[in-house]
DNA sequence: TCCATGCAGATGTAGGACATATGCACAGCG
DNA sequence: CGCTGTGCATATGTCCTACATCTGCATGGA
């Protein structure tokens, strides 16, 4: 036996696609909305045909990052999968329910973050709350939005359950739109105050008055959104 | 102008045949484990070209739900696309994490239940209940881990939130395994008698002690899987 | 300035061809 | 009789070509 082959059982060339394609749109390479080279293009530059692009496109399409427009071209729709497949079955009524759930999400993050933050995660969430204040000093919608996402995931990230984390993001990630559509300037002065006493409340490791910081937080979302969106 | 023709904008046949494949995957037509048609014949049945079925089934697997295999066939591998994906991306000691969450939302869920429970909800409530019991004086492991799961489960629809629901049964399915895996029987005394507290809670509309309840039951859980899962 | 037209290029679909891997039946050997 | 190796039928994987259909954009005319 002269030498053996490589035994390797090397994955297809749609899943290899499937993954450098995944890889692009998340690093940034593909930003959402923006339309990705063609098929064609795509086929001769990576040496394979154009119906393995397809295949692997149409997959990334299915799950909801890509979204081809015939006669046009492929674009980027989202970058997580959870978030897509939440936003494509997502129904009329649902915006309460999701709501609902990025509390509970949120509420629970907020209790193991109080029980197991580090020094960084302190640093972080008093950063972003410092943008948040500042953005809502200047009147920035756009900048307040971002920091407030900010210090949310910067706790959800400090609770060490990254399967929360990721739960969270594709909850979020779906409802991001009306979020921005809803925000306005400057914000209720108790919100702001409700924010910090949560990261104190994480930071001196009172899991207890962490809850009751998150769940007021949302008490007052839910109030808002309950005198803002309910038309009946 | 003589007659405007349809002004429709039809799908493309490659998400019409994803949608078909996953209602056939969905009610159980090709079940899990099964071996579906092959792409030659699933072509010509449908009188389309193998380029676009392949398309379709190449999405379906990469959602996870289908699992191709060279030289033999297609098989159905999983039935929810959220669990494909969390199973897919789970790594080592996620399984801690993974519990977490589903304590999480079962928590949340049992507090919304008692809130807002309908008759029906309660007995189903109470049925499950029951199979539960008999399945663990009958020692009867699948019985009983099924009675269990309907128990759970029927708490989560009594929620009222289809969300969490669906985020729930995703985060179950995706640790189905190591339940049945780690179940035996009989049960603590205990446990059962908590389950029924629970029950009691709900039917009460005391959403205190139904949070109270859910959260001992997962202390249990934890218990349990921190005696006999921690090696080092 | 505005709109209709046509073109270039994109995705959608069809059909064929060959490569490669697997399951299984069958024949051959111990 | 049992085991094993071989070969065939068939499955998916990949490539190729061709054409249909749709869209964005430039171009040119009213």
């Amino acid at each position: 036996m002269p030498r053996m082959t490589a035994p390797v059982r090397q994955e297809p060339l749609v899943m290899q696609l499937c993954e450098q394609f995944r890889g692009l749109i998340d690093d940034g390479t593909w930003p959402i909305g923006s339309r990705i080279p063609g098929e064609n293009q795509l086929a001769s530059e990576l040496g394979v045909s154009r119906g393995t692009v397809r295949e692997a496109l149409r997959a990334l399409s299915m799950a909801g990052l890509l979204e081809p427009r015939v006669g046009d071209g492929t674009y980027v729709r989202a970058r997580d999968e959870l978030a897509a497949i939440l936003t494509r079955d997502q129904r009329g009524d649902d915006l309460r329910h999701t709501l609902d759930v990025r509390s509970v999400l949120e509420t629970a993050a907020a209790i193991r973050a109080a029980r197991q933050r580090t020094e960084e995660d302190i640093r972080d969430l008093r950063r972003a709350l410092a943008d948040r204040a500042a953005a809502d000093a200047a009147e920035d919608v756009d900048a307040y939005v971002e920091a407030d996402a900010a210090f949310h995931r910067t706790l959800m990230r400090a609770c060490g359950n990254p399967l929360l984390l990721r739960l969270y993001d594709a909850v979020n990630e779906s409802m991001v739109a009306s979020i921005r559509r809803t925000t306005s300037l400057p914000e209720d002065p108790q919100t702001g105050g409700v924010h910090a006493a949560l990261a104190d409340a994480v930071e001196a490791g009172d899991a207890d008055r962490a809850r009751a910081c998150a769940a007021e937080l949302f008490r007052e979302v839910e109030f808002l959104s309950a005198v803002s969106g309910e038309p009946s």
